[in-house]
DNA sequence: TAACCTAGAGAACGCACGTTCTCCACGCCA
DNA sequence: TGGCGTGGAGAACGTGCGTTCTCTAGGTTA
């Protein structure tokens, strides 16, 4: 098995029990079993375990940012699409094999003590806030490509800062779902968090 | 040593240890150094880590939510009382040895592992969410006691839902506003999450 | 005073797990 | 065909840690 199949099959397994079981409670030996890659070889593709995990952080990080502006954008078009993100939670927070954000469980985990595994999850969380951002941005002006709205956003700068601040605000919305729906194991605080954001986007 | 002191001191070790560098960083021979407590009496307060564990969240619980009573009640009357959380929150935030909700990552270390774990974390986030809605309700009734707040809602149902769904708004707001304050590491989210509630507050 | 119970200190045990090492089989080149 | 390098399987190693055991000292009671 060459170098860049025993990666993908690695992180395959690595998100598949980290994410449903924790990452110190799943062995090197386990992955190595699940993905049927040699522990040489393993250990050729990610020298640590730490690394591994970061891997697993990376490449999830990518997928589930997809996931989620592919819904959105299919699914809604101007101001919608912000509450669209909080209808693919709903979603995301039904799936049977959900269990809260795996970034916050490893950060959890590790993140006290890998500042690698921190920064990882600090970068996700930084591009879902740029994410949602983007969405207001895109809201306003929903006839400008990137650029046009970036020339404008600097134009107003008040604008700007109120969307900014709208974005936070969303992005403490978000942030509430996840953790409560891992918690309490129901997917209602995907609507309870849209209905706020429906508020704060009606009377901004 | 007495069992009672000794508890005491194994609690407040364990807390201190647990909360700043996770449970899993921490053995039990670091609580035994640090308490003082020989490991033999440790083993009759607590015959398990999990129990620790368990012990040390149940008594934080306790003292996280009467520090935030205390708080809100001397610091606020009416409907300020629910924006005077977010202050608390921020006052929170800003301490030295913030790191983060001290359930949330217990649950991200052995929620999926230990039972009894997620159950106490469950326990405390119930118990604020009914601690928010008790300030919806006296927000409401200022002058009436208790007894009187439950029997008004009881008459008006339709009032007590629309109080209910505001408050987990709120709460989801402020579990947003907690974890992304632990990962970014600034106060900030407080504000944020403070500004939403205002908002969610006058437009209802 | 002598037997006995308790408590503390710390060694010891067992296990889990991250990481490395050893051995062997298989394919490639002279 | 015969050496040789690569890769896989799994044993082995070291360590950390939860838990238990042992030994000793001191206090209490008959």
């Amino acid at each position: 098995m060459d170098q860049r199949t025993a990666t993908t099959r690695l992180l395959d397994a690595a998100e598949e029990l980290f994410y449903a079981r924790g990452v110190q409670a799943v062995g090197m030996d386990e992955i190595r079993a699940a993905s049927g890659v040699s522990l040489k070889r393993l250990y050729q593709c990610f020298p640590s375990k730490e690394q591994l995990v970061v891997g697993y952080l990376r490449r999830r990080d990518e997928r589930w940012r997809d996931s989620l502006a592919r819904s959105v954008t299919t699914r809604a078009r101007g101001a919608e699409q912000v509450l669209a993100v909080f209808d693919w939670l709903h979603e995301w927070f039904s799936e049977p094999g959900f269990h809260g954000c795996a970034f916050l469980n490893s950060f959890g985990e590790l993140g006290a003590t890998s500042p690698a595994v921190a920064a990882a999850v600090r970068d996700h969380k930084a591009e879902v806030q740029r994410y949602l951002t983007t969405l207001l941005t895109d809201t306003d002006e929903p006839r400008t490509d990137r650029k046009a709205s970036e020339r404008k956003a600097l134009a107003e700068p008040k604008a700007a800062a109120e969307r900014e601040a709208l974005a936070e605000q969303l992005n403490v919305l978000a942030e509430g779902a996840i953790t409560t729906a891992a918690i309490t194991g129901t997917p209602a605080p995907a609507r309870h968090a849209r209905a706020a954001a429906e508020a704060l986007l009606a009377h901004r």
